[in-house]
DNA sequence: CTGTGTGAATGCATTCACAGCG
DNA sequence: CGCTGTGAATGCATTCACACAG
């Protein structure tokens, strides 16, 4: 999961729980790949295989959304994109702003998954005044200096941020105060925004230490302890050794 | 954030819940900042601020692997920095290989936060011959020809896959076949791995169309309802129009 | 007297299992 | 009769609040 949201209480959003918001989008993509093989209807199990997740949990989201099945047949598959489309907010278009167009910035200028859902790249923006000269994804990249001004001009109330850590606290704030109110941050930090901004993170380092985790435990419990904890020990044993801690973090 | 499994129940991991697992990263990337500035101890209120959470989960989080504070005073900064490290496997080093080097997969090859945590990449695939002439991030990459003997001759049990998402499937049942146990999505589509292969996906317009759903509410709501839902209605009313419903999904 | 560590309480999310619609 | 929709049961995760260690 790279996902995650900092602030804001875990009010449920007009009934709809958050996790099964954060399901919609892949109810939506499997739809979406039945739709054009013209698949006409699904049925929860099918298209609970296809999204992956298991049917029960499927057929509770979408009794969140209404009644938009048919008992003993299934889901009218062009229907139920329609229904996800809109309550996602997709039926209308969603500017939005890139700041910070380093390798990845550009690799998410060139995705192509963002405008076949409504997204639209508004503009890029970069602190380096050198790239202005050279357009990325047939786009010009503009200088930060004009940040505010962008924002407005084109209504934009989506901000990416995927500038280096040190920058993104204070590309975060110009991006508030010029009127954003979400943002998707890539960059490795916590950014703290007002009530009422939404922040979702994506750190790729952190999904592959949370792999590394479970791999290492593959790898270390062959023989299995029948997963008890052992009695007394393990609470009191370790407790700094108090001299060898070694600096073990690179760099 | 762009969290989540497929496949496995939710085992927690000897004893750590997978909720903790998921914040150790946080907690160590924050710890790691206290540590460069020679920070010596912080209190659960300082480091969980730090850490984007609070400090009552940051409390229960940390009880999960050991009593590594002291009352009264906070926790030494280097011994949970090596404690955390040591749990999720980070005092090791994991080659990892990318499949798929377009933009993404460029952009990943040369993102510093793998290194600088214990990752180290092991190699570049990718399926067109043409990309063998020019090396990326400073590395030749190879063809998918060669993908098992990489794998193995390497040691990778960890690979991320960058690929178009037709590409993906096959992509990581080669990658599963030659020995690899967690991948790391970040193709559009659901994977679907044998038991033992932790998967975490991480898609780009998720995050944005969850983000999307949020704003929507936002512009929508601005006279507040009280949260409660109407009575009847709500329920029974929507149910298929059954005839203008239009193909809204773009493309 | 400060701040950790943790039982107990609360609140979500997932799963079960089945009534009942089409 | 098949498959949706949903109360009820279960299982996690978060939060509270406080005993007690240092």
């Amino acid at each position: 999961m790279a996902t995650g949201r900092t602030h804001r209480p875990a009010t449920r959003s007009r009934g709809i729980p958050e996790a099964t918001v954060a399901r919609l989008p892949l109810y939506l993509r499997a739809l979406t790949a039945l739709s054009e093989r013209s698949v006409p209807t699904v049925s929860s199990e099918e298209l609970a295989a296809a999204a992956g997740v298991n049917s029960a949990k499927l057929r509770k989201d979408f009794s969140y959304l209404g009644s938009y099945g048919t008992r003993g047949v299934g889901y009218d598959v062009e229907y139920l994109v329609y229904q996800i489309s809109r309550e996602l907010g997709l039926t209308q278009d969603w500017p939005v702003v890139i700041v910070g167009i380093g390798n990845l910035g550009a690799a998410l200028a060139n995705y192509g998954g963002f405008a076949s859902r409504g997204f639209r790249v508004a503009a890029l923006i970069d602190a380096d005044p050198a790239m202005a000269g050279t357009p990325v994804a047939g786009m010009p990249v503009q200088h930060t200096d004009d940040l505010e001004k962008i924002i407005s001009d084109n209504g934009v109330s989506i901000g990416v941020i995927s500038t280096p850590a040190g920058a993104a606290q204070q590309v975060c704030e110009r991006l508030v105060a010029a009127g954003v109110t979400s943002i998707l941050n890539f960059a490795p930090t916590v950014l703290s925004v007002p009530d009422g901004v939404d922040v979702r993170k994506v750190d790729l380092s952190i999904e592959l230490q949370i792999l590394a985790f479970h791999e290492q435990r593959k790898a270390g419990e062959e023989a299995p302890d029948d997963g008890v904890v052992p009695p007394v020990a393990a609470k009191q044993q370790r407790k700094g050794p108090d001299g060898d801690v070694p600096a073990v973090m690179p760099a």
